[in-house]
DNA sequence: ATATCTGTTATACAACAAATATAACAGTTG
DNA sequence: CAACTGTTATATTTGTTGTATAACAGATAT
């Protein structure tokens, strides 16, 4: 999987990680049971240091989307992913309703914005576009 | 209009702030013309520092959502809110994205994510709820 | 067994962001 | 003139982000 970092962001590096390696999974690119990069390798090719591939992995693993094994590498999740727990609820619902609030203060329409989450959705699930 | 700060949230204040203002304009709490709290009196209601307020002003006065007349006050933008303008688009896109992609990893379906969608647009349209 | 690969932990450092604390300035309004 | 606006400046504290090294401990391949 190709991973693209936007160094000029004021999005975290390892937030960018944990995100691209979660639409991964999202897009099936990523397949449960798959191997990731070690620490060493994924920060040596996308040029950052060990310990901020560490963090991304450590904050996925937390969350449930991967499994490290001591001394044999990253994995996604071979048991399948989280369900929607309660606190990924208040959470989901702590990130959407500021973008949700703002689309409508610009004047988006529901059926608007429906179409737009709807289209994402697709994107999504739609990859893998690996060749361009 | 009741803010209610998180100071425990890792979510910065002046964002939280802004997401607030926001909300209450998207809810019609706030209305185009309405003149809002100076900073420095918000700041002392809801406990924070006056410089704290006046970021959340500033960014969301270069947004277009208010405006700051010098020595007079701050109100919300009698002109009008911003529309849906291209940097808006990307910043939107990227917000969503990775919420849609960690759903679509939890097994949430999509019209099941539109609900969620929906209902949040229902009930930030359909305050305000001021009194409970 | 020895070299090499894992993740893990620890420490130190630089740069930056967030928030506070004071203070002062410059216009507006009562 | 006093009191209120936003604005600007400076300083400090605290926490986050990211880098840099180094070492540890277990697994694996030669």
């Amino acid at each position: 999987m190709i991973i693209r970092l936007d160094m000029q962001s004021d999005v975290p590096i390892y937030t960018q990680l944990m995100n691209q390696i979660i639409e991964g999974i999202a897009s099936k690119q990523l397949a449960p049971g798959e191997y990731l990069p070690s620490v060493r390798s994924l920060a040596s090719d996308i040029g950052v240091n060990l310990h901020t591939v560490n963090k991304a992995y450590t904050l996925l693993k937390q969350e449930g989307f991967i499994q490290i094994h001591r001394q044999k590498g990253v994995v996604v999740n071979p048991d399948g992913m989280p369900g929607i727990t309660p606190d990924y609820q208040h959470k989901q619902e702590a990130q959407l309703r500021p973008v949700i609030a703002e689309a409508i203060c610009r004047g988006m329409d529901k059926a608007e914005l429906l179409r737009i989450v709807e289209s994402f959705y697709d994107d999504i699930t739609q990859e893998p576009k690996e060749n361009a």
